[in-house]
RNA sequence: GGCGACGUAGCCAAGUGGCAAGGCAGGGGCCUGCAAAGCCUUGAUUCCCGGGUUCGAAUCCCGGCGUCGCCUCCA
């Protein structure tokens, strides 16, 4: 499998440290407010890479931490005068549904910073033996990036340029450099009950500090694939390789996946511009994460509402292709007929689309690429089922669904999984049947008319009349 | 100022040296009791512009133009 790497900027074939086993993981949600489309199309790249190693045998660890400790979160606290933990839970509980509804599989581990701070202090303290940490006046723990050689080799910034750019943050006033970072904030009456009372003295992490210190404990130091957006390159991954391999002397992570933003309507998504959109904006969610499977995750996406909505109809299309086929296998198991051996012609189209969906995959994640080859299949077989449609038999589509099926399972759009009609509905199918073989159209098509307005499409087949959700 | 990305049909989007994938939308036709779905057909002689390298370039090189990102919290 090939992969691109941001730290040496190529694709590279990916070969984990023990195979099969891969470590992952992506910086998660910070849960001071809902995930927005953007944040949620990190995730559910992270979910496509995972998925696709665990289709190609790959035994994966993947570990997405919660930030549930910033100064954002303090700030909002002390807005709400609520508790710390009131507050994140509220915004987490957002997060594990809005990536559930865009059906991204679970990772093994979702740490939260809270829960870490003693391994935090472990790595810090390591640091400030190593004298690569110092404090300032107020006692709050700085990083020193001038003794750290290889700052920038994420990142490809330049030390000496940053210096240029960066603004002195005047609450960090006595930093030797202002390109430090913060390892540990001293406690600040302003962080009301917020604080960890522990031996590098009273406060609260660095931002950075957290994702180095969970993702040791739960991979190990090396471990195979850090991931997040991209936007997190600078600072917080080139700070994150400072502090750990400074702390242990070894390489962080092997590969480095970054997943580029999303824009709405070729805009940034801001609160100033007010086009911040999250889950509940979005009327069907797979059509959302369809969206996302056909930009290629390394190029930005811009998001408008007609290309949901041209995503929608993709996905419907898709929905009527596989229906037929599960029409088909349906008619003959109702007439007991699975007889057949699988067309020559059948066989030859389920080997291209394989071979074209995996290879596609295992160049660097094309997802619209595989995709594509799935259009394809779909094109293929009404063509070669047009021509005469009692031609397909029962093995050839039970064929064409177990294909369907497994690359479905990097897909996650949940293409073979129906859910059973209503039976208002069902009764309404009834009725119109018996209209039908009476010849009596205009109670038919009025039927018909009903169940639309329902939100069901009804097609005649010659495999007998077929309800989907439209 | 420094670093970097992108510009492919009406829209979205693959392709990074060998005849320009795929999706959505539109036109015409077939099928259908009518529909829907599907099929057929139609659409970039050309990949922002100008040069260059090459037998051959959307793809490599140089120079423009344009859009955007990061360098500050950010997925």
């Amino acid at each position: 499998m090939k992969i691109y790497n941001t730290l040496t900027a190529k694709i590279e074939d990916f070969v984990p440290i023990k195979h099969p086993f891969v470590g992952i993981y992506a910086c998660g949600p910070t849960v001071y407010d809902y995930p927005h489309i953007g944040n949620l199309r990190t995730f559910c790249c992270v979910d496509f890479l995972r998925r696709i190693l665990d289709y190609f045998s790959y035994d994966v660890k993947l570990v997405i931490n919660i930030t549930d400790v910033d100064d954002k979160i303090i700030k909002a606290i002390n807005q709400n005068g609520v508790s710390l933990k009131e507050y994140t839970s509220k915004y987490e509980e957002y997060f594990f549904s809005s990536i559930s509804k865009l059906n991204i599989k679970p990772a093994c581990f979702y740490p939260r910073a809270t829960e870490h701070i003693n391994e935090m202090v472990e790595i810090i303290k390591l640091l400030e033996q190593k004298g690569v940490a110092y404090r300032t006046e107020d006692n709050s723990i700085y990083f020193s990036v001038s003794r750290f050689n290889d700052y920038g080799k994420l990142s490809k910034i330049d030390k000496s340029n940053l210096k240029k750019g960066v603004r002195v943050d005047v609450d960090q006033y006595d930093k030797e450099d202002p390109v430090d970072f913060a390892l540990w904030k001293s406690y600040t009456q302003s962080d009301g009950d917020v604080f960890w009372d522990v031996e590098i003295g009273k406060g609260r992490p660095g931002w950075h500090i957290e994702c180095s210190a969970m993702n040791r404990k739960y991979l190990g130091q090396p471990f195979d694939i850090h991931a997040g957006g991209i936007d997190l390159i600078f600072p917080h991954h080139e700070n994150e390789i400072a502090q750990s391999e400074c702390a242990y002397g070894k390489t962080l992570a092997n590969y480095w996946f970054h997943v580029n933003h999303l824009i709405v309507e070729g805009q940034k998504m801001s609160k100033s511009l007010n086009n911040i959109l999250t889950i509940n904006d979005i009327s069907n969610p797979f059509a959302l994460r369809l969206l996302y499977l056909q930009t290629h995750y390394r190029n930005k996406l811009n998001f408008t509402f007609d290309g949901l909505r041209a995503a929608e109809n993709a996905l419907n299309s898709l929905d009527a292709f596989v229906k037929t086929l599960f029409d088909i296998k349906m008619y003959y198991e109702l007439e007991d007929n699975f007889d057949g051996n699988i067309n020559d012609e059948i066989d030859r189209m389920g080997k291209r689309f394989i071979h074209g969906f995996e290879s596609s995959l295992l160049d660097d994640l094309n997802t619209p690429k595989a995709l594509s080859y799935l259009f394809d299949l779909s094109g293929e077989f009404f063509v070669f089922m047009n021509k005469n449609p009692k031609i397909v038999k029962f093995s050839d589509v039970n064929y064409l669904i177990a294909l369907i099926e497994k690359v479905d399972s990097v897909l996650g759009l949940n293409l073979t999984v129906f859910t059973q009609l209503p039976s208002d509905i069902q009764e309404l199918l009834k009725i119109r049947k018996k209209a039908k073989l009476e010849k009596d159209y205009t109670t038919a098509d009025n039927i018909r008319v009903r169940i639309q307005e329902m939100g069901y499409v009804v097609e005649d087949t010659p495999w007998g009349t077929r309800c989907r959700r439209k």
